[in-house]
DNA sequence: TCCACGATCGGCT
DNA sequence: GCCGATCGTGGAG
């Protein structure tokens, strides 16, 4: 399968948001892969209050300004970390955070990882970006991190038709309420919830 | 120097 | 099902 070139990442970040659905996002570790079909993004742009790139160029999220295809973590809640993928040219500022996916490869890393022993509820593993960050050993230290290289990349996957795409307004904001710019996969069980 | 911001879990009701 | 605890970051004062 065939890993996302550049050229995927620098569309436009909206485009990119909802193309990254049904794509594969993998994280090798040692001889170990995790993967996972990603479900629910939301897109994050330039001129956008809710976006950690509205004041400007910063220290933390000084990825985000990178050209697209390099991955942006930051730190949230005194104990979460949240992965997006930075999108559009350079210098811009804009991203797409990952809050779910469908997990394929490395099930049991990912459960060791969450320290997850819920078999009732198999989607709490992976449906919110704190969890999907964490099943997927996505830490600070991956910020900024190329995805056009070997360590953290995402494949091809499937194509998800226009018509299986939901658009509604993002989660864990308060600001930026008017835009429509979360996306998920419909009738997808391991989206987030609310 | 202070204060707003934000995801998840566990424990309680 | 609701409530509290958790703390780094960056803007405002």
């Amino acid at each position: 399968m065939q890993n996302l070139p550049r050229s995927f990442y620098t569309q436009r970040t909206l485009t990119v948001a909802k193309e990254l659905l049904g794509k594969i996002f993998v994280h090798k570790i040692g001889k170990n892969y995790l993967s996972g079909m990603i479900v629910e993004t939301e897109a994050y742009l330039f001129n956008d209050p809710a976006s950690h790139a509205f004041r400007g160029l910063t220290e933390r999220n000084k990825p985000m300004f990178n050209s697209g295809g390099f991955l942006y973590v930051y730190f949230t809640y005194g104990m979460h970390y949240c992965a997006n993928v930075v999108t559009y040219k350079e210098g811009i500022g804009e991203a797409v955070l990952i809050r779910a996916v469908e997990p394929l490869d490395g099930i049991e890393i990912m459960r060791a990882n969450r320290n997850f022993k819920d078999f009732h509820h198999p989607h709490n593993l992976t449906n919110g970006p704190a969890k999907f960050a964490q099943a997927f050993s996505l830490t600070k230290i991956h910020s900024g991190i190329d995805l056009c290289g070997k360590e953290i990349f995402i494949n091809e996957g499937n194509h998800i038709p226009k018509s299986n795409i939901v658009s509604t307004t993002r989660i864990g904001i308060s600001s930026g309420m008017d835009k429509k710019w979360r996306f998920y996969i419909k009738a997808n069980e391991w989206i987030s919830k609310k």
